[in-house]
DNA sequence: GCCCAGGGAATCG
DNA sequence: CGATTCCATGGG
């Protein structure tokens, strides 16, 4: 990785890294894309716009200073993902589907919200999760500039469903108001997860109604850096059913929430091999 | 209109 | 235990 500032702009080269693919990969739902091919989106109490040129990934109107204290581990740039691929691969579906998605990387996200957002995404699908967010951050965020804030679990614990029926999020609001309890009580203490081994953080995560393996199991992924993670929705399911006997080689024990978002990125762009 | 969506709780056998 | 059913809503 090598980068540099000029005015406001910070222009980086990283290898293997596709901002786009990273960002419209399922595990981030408050990025949009531009007609210019431009991603705009708000995270950890940011803003930010990223175009790609042929050289380099510009992140405009920020700084080096939050560049390296933000958006250094929001997008996981330090890892060396090309060792990852390369320890994961004697699988030949592992190997097809990192060459295909190579440029993803998975984003630390903030765990309230990856939380949460994987809350609403049950049985759900992702355009219409995304709208539900946005209303989520609308209704009861903080208007930053362009964008809203993320409303932290305080913001909702004290609501009742029916306050929640602007964002039409179903059945889902007692989770999510479960969830703000939990969390803003102290009851469940986030921050505490990033350290504990995969098992207990999970079974901490489920002890919130509404959260069972597999939501619980996207938050370490995406919001706790616990790359042994693999949530298991429909698409890994028919995956590792058609191609791998039930379960991913041992060798993918350790990273085996990359190689899952590989592989969902891989079955998503092959619908027509899993019917 | 119908099928399904990055599931989980409740219920049943 | 595992299997089935219901849950709100709306995108395709």
């Amino acid at each position: 990785m090598e980068w540099f500032a000029k005015e406001n702009d910070i222009f980086l080269k990283c290898e293997p890294f596709d901002a786009a693919l990273s960002l419209n990969c399922g595990q981030a739902f408050r990025w949009t894309t531009n007609d210019d091919g431009a991603l705009c989106g708000f995270a950890l109490g940011r803003s930010l716009k990223i175009s790609i040129s042929d050289d380099y990934t510009v992140f405009h109107n920020t700084t080096a200073d939050d560049f390296k204290k933000i958006w250094i581990k929001y997008f996981d740039l330090e890892r060396d993902y090309s060792a990852i691929i390369g320890s994961v691969s004697s699988h030949p579906v592992v190997k097809r589907a990192a060459e295909k998605a190579r440029g993803i990387r998975i984003l630390r996200q903030d765990p309230w919200e990856t939380l949460c957002s994987f809350i609403i995404s049950q049985n759900n699908n992702i355009p219409r999760i995304k709208g539900i967010i946005a209303r989520l951050c609308e209704t009861f965020g903080d208007k930053c500039g362009e964008d809203y804030s993320f409303p932290p679990p305080e913001r909702l614990a004290g609501l009742s469903a029916e306050d929640l029926a602007p964002l039409r999020c179903g059945f889902r609001a007692r989770y999510i108001l479960d969830a703000a309890r939990k969390v803003s009580s102290g009851e469940i203490n986030l921050n505490a997860l990033y350290d504990m081994p995969t098992d207990e953080a999970r079974a901490e995560l489920m002890k919130i109604v509404g959260v069972g393996e597999k939501v619980a199991d996207c938050t370490l992924l995406f919001g706790l850096g616990h790359l042994n993670a693999l949530p298991k929705d429909v698409w890994i399911k028919r995956v590792l059913n058609t191609y791998f006997d039930g379960a991913l080689p041992a060798e993918c024990n350790e990273y085996a929430g990359i190689v899952q978002q590989y592989l969902f990125e891989y079955a998503r762009q092959n619908k027509e091999d899993f019917n």
